[in-house]
DNA sequence: TTGCAGAATGATAATCATTATCTTAATTTA
DNA sequence: TAAATTAAGATAATGATTATCATTCTGCAA
């Protein structure tokens, strides 16, 4: 959990404000949220501190139908159900995968900073849009 | 595992192509694969068939770091050990998630297709980089 | 303190996968 | 057959992300 090179001033600036926020978010919406709080940063430098925190293994991310990515910390062990057509994402309450079971193999050469397990399928309304139309 | 509605003969043909190819292949690989084999589609058919395809249920993506996204059959329960430096992508041969555990509020709200899960970290030669620099 | 080297930052242009638009061709239906 | 609907092709537009480059900051040695 513990950061493996210190952070910068902006990029825990970053690190701090994807903390406060109780969702995840994509790096545009920081970097109009920092704005927001008077905290101006580059639009490059917020992209570049979220490839650093990735690196550190502090902050994970997730893409969205769209193609967006999403950034959030890694403490929180949340995945979703997304619906393949209107993009409706729901979260988990709990983790089906509780004890990572790597093959042998994959162990010793990767270290694992974390998971994204997500399902996916069609909400109701979406399904029966499908099957009438 | 059938479809919700018949396929065009394009929409058939992207299909084959993707049951063929023995990996999971990008909508532009795709398209330049078509190419090669004489049945050129329009890139843009090759975009709305892998959507359509998706809507049926018979074709799943995942995005890999850079942002783009990859095709491949639904029936390859196939999940992925991913380096978040340099992107490497190595595959798992089981599932760790034989039996996904649904909460109830989700089921019957969601018709699940697939499921996707991956594991990010950083790969033996990428850590070293890390903590040494 | 001063000067230098390397990293970080900001601003903005470039990239590139994806989507939207619009026209034409194919298919279905009455 | 003719009209209506859908699919397909070509290409422009979109928009998130990355690259570039000039500037500023930081740490360290003299």
């Amino acid at each position: 959990m513990s950061a493996l090179s210190p952070l910068t001033p902006r990029q825990a600036t970053v690190f701090n404000l994807l903390k406060t926020l109780k969702q995840e978010v994509s790096a545009q919406t920081l970097y109009a949220e920092l704005r927001g709080h008077q905290q101006c940063l580059g639009l490059a430098t917020v992209y570049r501190a979220l490839k650093h925190l990735q690196l550190q293994g502090i902050v994970q991310t997730r893409s969205l139908p769209n193609g967006e990515l999403v950034y959030s910390p890694v403490s929180e062990d949340r995945h979703y159900v997304t619906c393949v057509k209107c993009g409706t994402s729901v979260p988990l309450e709990h983790c089906p995968v509780n004890e990572p079971l790597l093959p042998k193999a994959i162990t010793p050469r990767f270290k694992i900073f974390y998971h994204t397990l997500e399902f996916f399928g069609l909400c109701s309304p979406c399904l029966e849009q499908e099957t009438v139309a």
